[in-house]
DNA sequence: TCCCAAGTGGCACTCCGTGTCACTACTGTG
DNA sequence: CACAGTAGTGACACGGAGTGCCACTTGGGA
């Protein structure tokens, strides 16, 4: 029983990968809807069986979501390098920004992506157990901070309203084409301390 | 072509309601888990046919809501009523205080249904969409109290702000058996804007 | 060359959700 | 007491998502 290193590297090679099935995936949601496209048409364009699809992907509504949860560990690990004397609302901000700023170039997809993910029905629900996760991220940084328990309820409203800021400044990034996502989140978080202020 | 009044005293009387389909499928689902419910199950059960069921109720997800849109009538009503020399703020936490309200005695079915609700992935995601029409009541409100447009920023944070104020209050509730839901709207409101006023 | 580990994909199955359609149980009228 | 009109019911069949099972394939290592 030896334990080798590159284990990838041992049995039969994979015949595909995560990226090239949700490249050909987006693009059949982009040209016929999401609710028309079923797996059997992704796998057969992707040159796959029906079965393997769903060893790379737990289900079609995971697909759209690509590499989001090893996007979360860059997150938690953008909080914890955070300056301490910074107050916690201004490293959460700073470190959204830094989570949705759209890699040059990307915007365009960028966009597709997300309005496939808020503006259809059966994703917006799937997406409900991604956000339960970024929250999780955000609700233990500041329970950290704070030193308080991840579970208590100063900590985990934070995780909701900075989930409810960002939902909301990309819902109005997406209705207007000219619109920029970092100034909309600005508006978003500035629009709540002013409502809570009043 | 003549129009009743009681349309309901015409043709073939109901054999069932949304209120005896509920409370079967809220029994099945307690006893036996949400996913191992099967609709025919909850169909016998209830001693209807299974297509029957899906007239009353959407889906399997639906169940669990009840009749929640319904509620979402009054809670825009409650809101058109609030004094307008009171700070918005203050208006939508008093009517959110109120719509959450637990009839008397009723204290622990509302438990048993927001624990399921809340703790069951299925009816996580599916909840997404009622949240949706909620926010949406709430954004409208402020909209028009501020004089913008329901789609503003300005609005929809608020309704997201709402929401994740209120989820957050329900899910210590829940981890709480001797919480009480209004303390912890309170308590969460409170950290809230303590968080955004440092 | 043979073996083994890991990946693949076909098959059959369950369950959700939907379209269709004949049937049933009422009400009101002549 | 027919009879027509109306609304609700449920059986049947079908398509799509997701799963368990298992034989097969493809490489590397002994």
């Amino acid at each position: 029983m030896v334990r080798h290193e590159r284990g990838e590297m041992f049995g039969r090679p994979r015949s595909t990968t995560h990226e090239s099935i949700e490249s050909v995936a987006l693009d059949l949601f982009g040209r016929n809807g999401f609710e028309q496209t079923t797996v059997d048409d992704i796998a057969a364009a992707a040159g796959i069986g029906r079965r393997t699809l769903f060893r790379y992907f737990a289900s079609k509504n995971d697909i759209p979501w690509g590499r989001f949860s090893e996007g979360l560990a860059e997150l938690a690990r953008r909080l914890e390098e955070a300056p301490r004397d910074e107050p916690v609302w201004q490293a959460l901000h700073d470190a959204i920004l830094d989570f949705n700023a759209v890699p040059a170039g990307g915007e365009d997809q960028h966009r597709r992506r997300m309005r496939l993910l808020l503006g259809t029905p059966a994703l917006q629900a799937h997406s409900a157990l991604m956000y339960a996760e970024w929250r999780g991220v955000i609700a233990r940084f500041v329970a950290e901070r704070r030193g308080i328990a991840a579970d208590d309820v100063r900590a985990v409203v934070v995780g909701h309203a900075a989930l409810g800021v960002s939902l909301a400044a990309y819902e109005t990034w997406l209705a207007h084409d000219d619109a920029d996502l970092g100034e909309q989140l600005d508006a978003a978080l500035g629009a709540l301390r002013d409502h809570l202020a009043e």
